[in-house]
DNA sequence: ACAAAAACTTTACGCGCGGAAACTTTTTGT
DNA sequence: ACAAAAAGTTTCCGCGCGTAAAGTTTTTGT
């Protein structure tokens, strides 16, 4: 772009050589122009500095190329994994991402969906709050905009679901846990946020019974977003207290283990599989953070790429697809089973 | 809202009773009409369902209310935190803040940049990869745009520049680990990203000149943002090779320390303080998960909350300072001891 | 080579709002 | 109560682009 700065696309269709609706066309995509035509038009791009103004192009388009992404919490790495995966997918299908964060709180959520309204957005890539979440905000908003919810769920809310196979993830850590010592108890928030955590815990009752085992489920008091907090004090208060049954604990989630393992340490257990251990501690998600934990955590791995690919994918299916919404669909994700030394 | 639908601000200024410049006006800073038309527009905006159309209203306004937050890497906790505090300031002043994530990709990091120019920000707080940016296209960026610069420095770019201080903070922390047992080695990249290791590691040999010790830097290869991986991988080969001259690690970042605990651990390596520990390590920046370490890390916090506040306020003053440029500054935070287990 | 189809050009309109100018009404200070 | 200041009204234009319609040129298939 070493010519000078052009200020419209009308301005831009005459150095180009090309008239403004055509350019226009190849704006909104480049493919709709005839190859030649797109060579005429990349050659000006590449020679005159322009860009059209992205408030012009959206004002009277029905629908923009903008998708919103909508997490409950940044600060949380997994998130934050997510997002990343996300928009990228985004961008290589010529979409315009933006990012937002719930903080944890529906109120921020509600305000999120509200103002992304009005940025007609082709749709939304949304992972909810879960349990906390305005339902009726919710659902009003997947009326009117296609929307994918991924991670977490809502009961028919949404138009696709893609998420973690929590029943598949649970039964494989339960047998794994089973098989090799003894059968676990299981460590959960007592209001957990995340509506994940009610499969899970469905899901481990549902394995240790196929095992043959007593159910033993030990819930964490506490709100909010903050789970190795949570985890690490009331963790370790249930330790105190004997009141798990087992000497193995699968935590609901890695967060909740991490606190649990901080826990742990603190009391001068010793985390491990074999003798000379005092406790085995499991987890769940495979968190960026998992493998540096002391022991590194066992625990099961979402495939965050292939949740980040399936969400876009379905969305995108939902937003060429257009009116006829079709059947409402829930795509699962499979676990696999990340063996480290803390169980 | 039970009324119906609105469709454009002629229409609400209609049944507002008042004139559409006005509403607009309000729009543009509900300050700036009386109070008794405040009071009538406010009326019908509670009984009818109406926003102002975000891509109208920017369109011809010079600059926009919107400001964009640019993070190098938004999977780490730390910048998710700031990224929180940060927008939370921004709506409080009537702003609307857009977060964007660089990924640790400096293309990326000025594909966002050059996006956000089309958006006529009203300024833009940048926290930048740093020693990987695009010096050139940042520089012109800032040229453009009013820019504050947080957390990572680049020479004599951007107005403003927020970030902890380092002299403090390290020779803070080096004095106390001096104090307490065998002076500290330093543990950092051999090529940082961030350029906050350049000034720590400046720090660290001032502080140890000032108390008449050795300097003893150890430096870990490899590139990106995989901090905990580096620490550990590095940090662990390190410990093997006898490369740190005494038992007390001061780390140039939390991330680091992290991993370098993990690899501690995995050599059977007690860290703490007192006898019948083999290490100290310390870190610094009180990453969220800094408290769950094992053992908990001690470090010096940065004060996110000051920081997101200052960076902010800063902000505001460039943009309605205008073009008069004025003295460029350098804001520092200061830092505070968190004494935890680790050292 | 010829007709049909596809792509492009010309012309024209409108989106929803910002903002300026000239005028009228309300509020403020003494 | 009166003039000055402040706030609101009316009227108008333009921003940069999407998009539709009608006409023209180029490409495609046989």
């Amino acid at each position: 772009m070493r010519g000078r700065k052009i200020k419209n696309m009308e301005e831009f269709a005459t150095v180009s050589g090309i008239s403004r609706p055509t350019v226009s066309k190849y704006f909104n995509d480049p493919e709709s122009v005839r190859a030649t035509t797109r060579a005429r038009i990349e050659a000006a791009l590449d020679k005159y500095d322009y860009r059209p103004n992205v408030f012009a192009m959206n004002q009277n388009r029905r629908l923009t190329k903008i998708v919103g992404i909508v997490v409950p919490y940044l600060a949380d790495p997994f998130f934050g994994e997510i997002a990343r995966n996300v928009e990228q997918s985004c961008i290589a299908e010529g979409l315009s991402p933006i990012l937002f964060s719930s903080h944890g709180d529906p109120a921020y959520e509600a305000a999120i969906l509200d103002s992304l309204r009005g940025l007609k957005p082709a749709g939304v890539l949304l992972a909810p709050l879960g349990r906390s979440s305005d339902r009726s905000v919710v659902e009003r908003f997947c009326d009117e905009v296609p929307t994918v919810l991924f991670d977490s769920y809502i009961d028919d809310i949404g138009e696709d679901f893609v998420g973690s196979n929590n029943d598949q993830s649970i039964g494989m850590i339960v047998e794994y846990l089973c098989r090799t010592g003894e059968p676990p108890c299981l460590f959960e928030m007592e209001t957990p946020s995340n509506p994940n955590s009610n499969k899970r815990r469905a899901a481990y009752v549902k394995a240790m019974e196929s095992h043959g085992h007593a159910v033993n489920v030990v819930k964490a008091p506490g709100l909010g977003w903050d789970f190795e907090e949570i985890g690490c004090r009331e963790g370790g208060r249930a330790i105190a207290e004997g009141r798990f049954a087992t000497n193995t604990i699968l935590c609901s989630n890695d967060r909740l283990a991490i606190g649990l393992l901080a826990a742990a340490y603190q009391r001068g257990l010793r985390v491990g599989r074999g003798s000379g251990h005092a406790l085995r501690i499991a987890g769940h998600d495979d968190h960026p953070f998992a493998r540096y934990t002391c022991p590194p955590l066992t625990t099961v791995s979402q495939d965050y790429t292939a949740i980040s690919k399936k969400s876009v994918a379905a969305l995108l299916e939902r937003i060429e697809g257009g009116e006829e919404a079709g059947e409402r669909r829930s795509i699962l994700v499979e676990g696999k089973l990340v063996m480290r030394d803390s169980a």
